[in-house]
DNA sequence: CGTTAGCACTCTAATCTTCCGAGTGCTAAA
DNA sequence: TTTAGCACTCGGAAGATTAGAGTGCTAACG
């Protein structure tokens, strides 16, 4: 069906005023706060009409309209206003982004505080995942006389370590000279590639001492395991009570218990169903999401050299979708821009 | 004041009672679950006294008593009964410590999961800071022609790394020489020593390229910057939903703005003004803690190599001090044990 | 003198009642 | 098609009622 340009007018009003205060939303309200020219009992038969076509709810009689999870949809694609970042929103941003966006961990980890403290939701972000990374370098350290460290330096200038202790002394030039060649034979190589087999038959023409090997095979088999394990991490969880549909335990309570640790799969999945574009999730209209009352927006972040991960905001429904598109957007661009091709360090230097 | 027998076995009854059912405790209750061989009438007689003394309060008048904060501090002082771990309890802890504790920084992340599932509150812990850290180790590994990745290796094992990029290209055997170089002259020096200052001098004597000195040694100095900075992160915050203080949305926002990331130096302070041994601070005795009715037990774990930080349990002050203080103790000692001076791989093996 | 039964008194929290007002939907007129 | 008017609905706030747990005091008891 489709809506006749008041009824849109209307609709989108009702949302607007919705988001804003949270309460539902009479027809004397639309009259009052929105221009439409017409009487409130004509803004009563058309939202009637509205609820009809499944677009607003009754909370009950008494109350006013409340938009349904196909309002929102509506409203996200269709109705809702650009917001444009103030001023003082960018210098924010970019006052942050200025501070140690060296490593490129913390890049996205304070990207993702940026983005709760601006939109006060609960910012989600996946660690960057390094599907797609290479293998550059191989490194055994000795630190005495029984102990290395392992590392791995990856294409994207990731490191990987570990510390192995030993049961017997080793000599300094035995780890080299493994250091060497397997830097030499594993160059190139993808990190997901080191299953028990290649490095079983590798194992073979190694003559170095068994324990040695194993204990930097192992390391290597474990990270290849890891290597599209991606982590949620979190910021601003404690935003929610900012908002008053958690005034009430219960709904504190679930979505809390929905957002903690334990539950990271579930939302590890549901962010992955996203495409590569920005893309908002309404309430039920994922079945984990079932009676949550819980919307998120989702978009894509690339720190460069392949490394990838999802960010998102997860809050109630009643979200302000404009606001928050457009913030994860710009942050997002930014990281893009900041990480891009660019050298990290010249860029540094333009912003100093 | 010292408190005669029976005063201690009746406020001790009510503080278990209190502690068990989260409910004031009347008179008659204690007749009923403890024999004391007394009607009713003594026991409120002697309830009254607690009170005058300051060990019991009244929430009002014809609800029962519950512990003051100073009640608390005689019973975990002096009252409370041993709590010994159940075998189940106990195959849980080792059965999770079986797994993946090579990995020295998710042992204490596994620890302090485990413990907020063992005791139904949050757990806390500080990373474990590297204070008396020395160098081991300096490696400049390159990645491509245009930049590379600086290590430094401790005498822990721990590694920090960081990836370099330049304006220019550069050889390998530059860095190789820087290196080495660097390795020899900061082997042994305490990592806390990286002032710009001593680099400063340091510099005037290495002949090699200036952008390439100076990204290494901002790592450094960045690295002594941080050497004593230590986080602080939590387990089970969804925990306190279990206890029915947190049926409040009132108290839980309070809770959880406490523990939230952005409060993360007062509890840093909060756990490092606790000695040596297992404490527990109790609602109001610390100041920032004054009307938020909350304890902790906190207490120190060793990854061994220097590697130190504490471990805290938090939660309402209506507490199971006795079984949350044994259950810190045991595992605290669990990764001491683990992780002392054995040999880890030895110690894998020996478990599996 | 400490202990105890008995009893009046207190106060909360749960439940019920009342009542206000925001908002609706319908009808009839413009 | 729009609008004024109006009866009707319903939730939630405010107030009233009540049940019961617990206390403190008194007087009797061993």
């Amino acid at each position: 069906m489709e809506l006749s340009d008041r009824k849109k007018k209307i609709l989108q009003a009702i949302i607007d005023d919705y988001i804003a205060s949270a309460e539902p939303v009479g027809s004397s309200h639309i009259l009052k706060n929105h221009d439409l020219g017409v009487s409130s009992a004509t803004i009563r038969n058309e939202m009637a009409a509205l609820e009809e076509a499944g677009y607003l709810e009754k909370p009950h009689t008494s109350a006013g309209r409340v938009p349904s999870y196909l309002g929102y949809r509506v409203y996200v694609d269709q109705l809702m206003n650009e917001y444009s970042l103030s001023v003082a929103e960018i210098n924010q941003i970019t006052s942050a982004l200025r501070t140690r966006y060296l490593e490129l961990r913390r890049v996205i980890d304070s990207i993702s505080d940026i983005m709760s403290v601006l939109t006060d939701y609960t910012a989600i972000y996946t660690t960057p995942s390094a599907t797609g990374i290479t293998v550059s370098n191989i490194k055994l350290v000795p630190v005495d006389e029984r102990s290395f460290v392992a590392l791995v330096i990856t294409s994207s200038g990731g490191v990987k370590n570990r510390t192995v202790r030993t049961s017997k002394t080793f000599e300094a030039d035995v780890l080299e000279k493994l250091s060497n060649y397997l830097s030499y034979r594993f160059a190139g190589c993808d990190v997901g590639e080191f299953t028990p087999e290649v490095l079983l038959n590798e194992k073979k023409l190694i003559p170095v001492d068994e324990e040695l090997i194993d204990a930097v095979f192992e390391f290597l088999t474990d990270l290849s395991n890891e290597a599209e394990n991606v982590d949620v991490v979190m910021s601003g969880t404690t935003n929610i009570f900012k908002h008053p549909e958690f005034n009430s335990i219960d709904r504190t309570k679930d979505f809390l218990n929905f957002i903690k640790k334990d539950n990271s799969k579930i939302i590890k999945s549901l962010l992955s169903q996203t495409g590569d574009s920005t893309s908002v999730i309404i309430g039920n209209e994922n079945p984990v999401l079932e009676n949550k009352d819980i919307s998120l927006v989702v978009s894509n972040y690339s720190l460069g050299g392949g490394l990838k991960g999802k960010l998102a905001i997860i809050g109630p429904t009643r979200m302000d979708y404009a606001k928050v598109i457009s913030t994860l957007d710009y942050l997002t661009s930014c990281i893009n821009e900041v990480t891009g091709n660019a050298n990290l360090d010249e860029r540094k230097k333009e912003l100093d």
